[in-house]
DNA sequence: GGTCCTTTGTCCTGTGAGTGGAAAAAGTCG
DNA sequence: CGACTTTTTCCACTCACAGGACAAAGGACC
C-alpha cells in the first residue's frame, strides 16, 4: 500500500498527534480537555488531520453522561521500525503509530563485523517482519547504535567498540534502503526514551538511565528531552575512573568503570574464578559451554554461588560509586538501571542503592528512586520508534 | 522617583527587551533584523514598550547609507541589585538595565552568622549604594546563597554551611524590605549566568562552571538554561568522592573533593605545612598574620614556594579527576573555573587541564576549552542581575 | 414514551494579530 | 540639485482563533 507522507502542518496538529500516540484513541472532547484550544479550532485541526490520513475516525466513545462522541485515532496502518544495535546483538521491532510492539526479533550479531554486514542483517530482519504480514512498508525508522552519534546527521563518530563505523552514513543509507525517514541515536539514549515513553520514567522530567551491557552508558534526560552533549558523547560513563590505578582499560587509562564491571568484565572475572577453581558452579558451566558470559554469572548467582554473588555485589558497589557522583552532580528525580545484565537483578540493584544512598547527600537522595528498567530488551526498540515518531510528528 | 512596574505584555516584547539588554541601544531597523517580525508589527510593539516607560528613545543612530534611524534603549533609570552571599563575604552591586555594574561593594561576613545578621548587612550595603547616588530605588534584585535553593519559592533547603538558613524565606523577606521583585538562586548558578552573560561563556549552549571557594560547586548550563535538578541541589560536586577512604569530611563521608581541596582545606594544609616547618614562606606569613588562608598559599606559590605549588598542583589534580568524570558524563562545550581561589591561577588551571585531558575520552575533550572565569568577583552579582532581569523581562 | 438535563459537534460572526505594499520622511553621494 | 537608499508610518487585507448560538445525540427519571 501507499505509505503516509503527510506531516503535521502546525504545532497544534503536532500536539494532537503526540497526544494520540501517547494516550491512544481519544474523542474530540477529551482532546479538547488537554490542548486548551477552542472547540471550533480543535474541530478544524482534527478535520485537517483526517484529510491527511494520519488519523482516522474510530467508532463511538463511551458516553460521559451526554451525547456519545466519535473517537479519533492514529491511522492503524502506520508502521514504525525500531532497530537497536547492541554490541553483540540486534533487536528489530515493528510498532504501530501508538508505539505498541507488533513484532520483535532478536538476533546475535557482533557490531564489530562492520556496518555492511550489520546492515544486511538489519534489512533481512526488517524484511522478515514485513513478510510475516505485520507491515507492508515503514513510515519511519529509528535506529540505535552502541556509540556516540552526531545526531543531526545521524552518523557515528569515533565509536570505540564499532570499528569501521566511524563516519558511516547510517541515517542516509538506511533511509535509502527502507524508503522512509530515519533517525539515528545512541542506544542508551533510546533506552532512556523507551522507559520515558512506556516504562518507569513516565512523567519524570529529569532522570538518568544507566545501561549496563557489554559496556556501560548513561542516558540523560533533562526537562523531558535527551541531553546529547556538544559532540554527542554525553552519558559515556564507562570510562569514568572508578578505581584509582585499577585495571587497564581498552581506552588506554586505568581503573575505568567499564574495566571493572560490565558484561565483558564480568565474563572475564567469571572465567578466572572458574579456572582457579573458586566456583564449582562456574567451572561446570564452563565445561558444558566452553565459554562463560554474564548470563552464566547471573544463573550461578541465582543458584546461590557465593563467588558470583560477590562479583555482582562488588560490581554494583563500583557502579554505585560512579552513580553517586552523578547523582550529586545532576540531582535527578529517578535513576533507572537497565541493559543486558539486568538479569543480575536485585542483588545488583541492592548493591548500587546501598552505595548511592551512602555516598550522596541526603538532599539529593532523599526522594530518589533507583529502579530496574521495566521494559527489558524492548526499551531500545520502543525508544527508537519514539525517536522517529517525535521527528515525524513535528511540523516540517 | 517612581519605580517601573511594567512587564512585557507578550513574548515579542520580552524578546525585544532581552535584545536591548544584551545588545545595548539599537535602532528599530536593527531590532527588525534580529526578530523576524514585519516592520509594522515591530513598530507597534516598540511603541507599546515606549508607552510603558521600559524603553526610551535615545537619539539618532549612525546612518547605514540612508535615512538615520532613531535609537531605542532600555530606560536608563532602571536599576537592578545583584547580591552574592558567599561563605565568608558579601558582594552587592547596582546595575542598569543592560546589566552594567554601576557600583560594587564587597564586605567580609560569615554566612554562619545567620540570615538576620546577613540581611542587615546586605540592606546596609544596598542603602550605601543608594546613598552614593547610583540608584533611587531598585526595580528588581537577584540574590545568590552558598547552598541549595528551592528555586520557585526562593528558599534555601538544608544548606550544609548555612546553619539557621534552612527554610528562611529569603525571597519573600528581601522583596518585602526592598519593595521590588526578588529571585534567589545558588551562588554557583549565578556565577554561571554571569559568565554566560558577560564573560567567557557567551554563546555557549552547554557548559560547566566550577567554582572553587570555601567549598566547591558547579553550575550546569544545558541548552542555554541553568539546570537546577529535582531538589535544587544539582552541581553539588564538593561531596563527590575524590579519594577512596580519604580524609573525613563534614558531611560524614570520607574522601570528598571538598575535604581535599577547597579554600578551607587549603588553609588547613598550609597551616600544617607551616607548623611542621616544611615551608619557610608560609611559616613567616603565619607568624605575621596569626592565621593562614588560601590567599597566603597563592602569594607563597607566586613567590615560588615549592610546598604551596605542590598543594595547588595536587588539588588541581584531584579537582581535575572529578571534572574529568563530569566531562565524560555531560560532554560540555566549555569548562569555566572560577571562585575565590582563582588567585591560584595558571598553576591550578594547568593541573586541572592535564588531568581532564588525560582522563576523559578524546571525543569529549577534543575541542573542549578549560578556562578561568573572566569576571572574577563580579560574575556572581552580574548573574544575580541577570536572573532578576530574565524574570522581569518575561511575560507576566 | 415523555421531559429535562448533559454532552458533543457544527456554524457563524467578531476581534485582534500580523503581513506586505505604498508612500512619506530623512539621509547619502555625486 | 537629482538619483538612489534606508527608515518609518499608514493602511488595507488576511488569517487564526474565541466564544456564543444552535442542532444533534444520549442518559436519567418519572
Amino acid at each position: 500500500m501507499r505509505r503516509m507522507t503527510a506531516r503535521p502542518a502546525n504545532a497544534h496538529q503536532a500536539r494532537l498527534l503526540k497526544l494520540l500516540r501517547d494516550g491512544g484513541p481519544n474523542s474530540r472532547a477529551q482532546l479538547g480537555d488537554q490542548v486548551d484550544l477552542s472547540r471550533s479550532k480543535l474541530a478544524v485541526e482534527v478535520d485537517r488531520l483526517l484529510e491527511t490520513g494520519l488519523v482516522v475516525a474510530d467508532g463511538l466513545a463511551a458516553s460521559r453522561g451526554g451525547r456519545r462522541s466519535h473517537n479519533i485515532r492514529l491511522a492503524p496502518e502506520l508502521r514504525f521500525l525500531g532497530v537497536d544495535i547492541g554490541a553483540t546483538s540486534i533487536d528489530v521491532a515493528v510498532t504501530n503509530a501508538e508505539l505498541e510492539i507488533l513484532g520483535h526479533i532478536t538476533q546475535p550479531m557482533e557490531v564489530r563485523e562492520g556496518p555492511v554486514a550489520v546492515f544486511e542483517q538489519v534489512l533481512a530482519m526488517a524484511a522478515k517482519l514485513k513478510a510475516s504480514g505485520l507491515a507492508e512498508g515503514f513510515d519511519g525508522a529509528g535506529i540505535g547504535v552502541p556509540g556516540p552519534v552526531r545526531f543531526p546527521e545521524g552518523v557515528p563518530v569515533a565509536p570505540p567498540i564499532m570499528p569501521g563505523w566511524d563516519g558511516f552514513p547510517v541515517r542516509e543509507a538506511l533511509s535509502q534502503e527502507l524508503g522512509c525517514p530515519v533517525m539515528v541515536d545512541n542506544d542508551v539514549n533510546l533506552m532512556a526514551m523507551g522507559e520515558q515513553h512506556a516504562g518507569v520514567a513516565r512523567s519524570v522530567a529529569d532522570f538518568l538511565c544507566v545501561k549496563i551491557g557489554t559496556g556501560i552508558g548513561c542516558g540523560i534526560v533533562v526537562g523531558g528531552g535527551v541531553h546529547r552533549g556538544t559532540t554527542g558523547s554525553a552519558g559515556d560513563i564507562g570510562h569514568i575512573q572508578a578505581v584509582p590505578d585499577g585495571r587497564p582499560c581498552a581506552c588506554g587509562n586505568r581503573g575505568c568503570l567499564e574495566a571493572h564491571f560490565s558484561g565483558a568484565a564480568l565474563a572475564r572475572d567469571a572465567l578466572e574464578a572458574a579456572q582457579q577453581g573458586q566456583s564449582v558452579e562456574l567451572a561446570s558451566r564452563l565445561e558444558v559451554n566452553g565459554t562463560l558470559t554474564a548470563v552464566d554469572v547471573a544463573a550461578a548467582a541465582a543458584a546461590g554461588d557465593a563467588v558470583c554473588l560477590d562479583l555482582i555485589r562488588e560490581g554494583g558497589t563500583r557502579t554505585g560509586q560512579v552513580i553517586a557522583g552523578l547523582v550529586s552532580f545532576f540531582n535527578p528525580g529517578l535513576v533507572v538501571i537497565g541493559g543486558g545484565v539486568t538479569g543480575l537483578g536485585h542483588t545488583l540493584l541492592a548493591a548500587i542503592r546501598t552505595q548511592v544512598y551512602r555516598q550522596s547527600l541526603p538532599l539529593a537522595t532523599g526522594n530518589l528512586p533507583i529502579v530496574l528498567g521495566e521494559l527489558g530488551p524492548t526499551a531500545g526498540v520502543i525508544g527508537a520508534a519514539r525517536l522517529i515518531s517525535d521527528h515525524l510528528f513535528s511540523p516540517a
